[in-house]
DNA sequence: AAGGGGTGAGACAGGTCTGTCTATTTAGTG
DNA sequence: CACTAAATAGACAGACCTGTCTCACCCCTT
């Protein structure tokens, strides 16, 4: 049997995340949290002491489960170009989905300004994991510095895209920042 | 003499937005504007119907600022090539700057995801504004659909290395951002 | 059968939000 | 000076915000 104490704690985790990427974070009640979740409010204050948790909480999660997809990604091919190419098309899928509304982390970042704040950091977290990860695809094919500038440059493309993608643009875009992002992988490339 | 009128209206323009900057559209209040901008809150609501409202005439009046830094940096140079690395130099001193909180425009369309806003329409215009701005310089020297793309591809940049500085990378993203695109351009122009 | 932890429903406090209204004062113009 | 338009301070409404608290209930384990 599972346990009913994490069933309810994951339940809002997943109703709020529905909600913050929906709506935002400041313009999401705790009161329509726990409605749309459909528990009492000190269920919810039980499991997390504030909604800053538990919108930290929420990116973590979020965080966990798009590394597993990076990884699966990356098990899916061996070259580099090829996988990176595979992020990418990842993304335009993405882009395509009816309830797509943008980066939630960015958005976070947006809300959430204070370099300080719980929430900032969390989600600066997770596009560090993902730069770091395509900076771990790069460094058998090219020297360190070569590796974290590529990685990064896929990252800022990869992130506009997203950008593009939340105007309605994310086909344009996905297909542009991908074949950007080849041509600098080949350009940087060590050849064997 | 200028008009009273205006100059009030203009000082609770900037004074907005240079909260919702720091502190963000939602969480910044009618009460806070009005206080900073020391004026009572009748003067606001005569000028400006609702906070919505309000928060359109910031962006518009920032998106015209930007359009005319755009416009003097192309004066400064004839070379597409020249004007692009200058646009990217110039967001490199912005990411520099003591008061930056990255792209405002971009935190709107986090804040207010919905493409039918008022907000999230200002937004757009912007963003757009920047591309066609990108691809008039590309045009010369290359096919209208490389232009296309290639303005696309430079604005994905740009927006990613805003990112990466809100999150203190600007100098690294910026360096790198510059790179990619003029190795970009250099790779999609057609020769004189 | 008894105990206990998790849960439900909802009142409540104290504050903030947007937006409206009134009554008064200020400032520019003929 | 007189008229008008703008600005002021502040109360106010009604809704919403986060977070706390109470009390009853349910279900599982011992």
């Amino acid at each position: 049997m599972s346990s009913p104490v994490s069933d309810k704690r994951q339940h809002i985790v997943e109703t709020a995340y529905a909600l913050f990427k929906r709506v935002g974070f400041h313009a999401t009640g705790i009161d329509r949290i726990i409605a749309e979740a459909d528990v009492a409010k000190m269920t919810m204050y039980r499991h997390f002491p504030s909604k800053d948790e538990l919108i930290v909480e929420v990116l973590d999660h979020r965080a966990r489960r798009f590394e597993e997809q990076l990884d699966r990604l990356a098990r899916e091919s061996t070259a580099p170009e090829e996988k990176i190419a595979r992020i990418f098309e990842w993304h335009g899928r993405w882009f395509r989905s009816p309830d797509f509304h943008g980066c939630l982390f960015a958005h976070a970042l947006a809300e959430f300004g204070d370099p300080r704040h719980p929430v900032f950091k969390a989600a600066a977290r997770q596009k560090n994991g993902i730069r770091q990860h395509m900076q771990s695809i790069l460094a058998p094919v090219m020297t360190r510095g070569r590796a974290e500038s590529v990685a990064a440059t896929l990252l800022m493309l990869i992130e506009g895209a997203t950008l593009m993608a939340q105007m309605g643009r994310g086909d344009a875009a996905i297909r542009d920042a991908r074949k950007a992002a080849l041509d600098i992988v080949a350009a940087s490339r060590r050849p064997q």
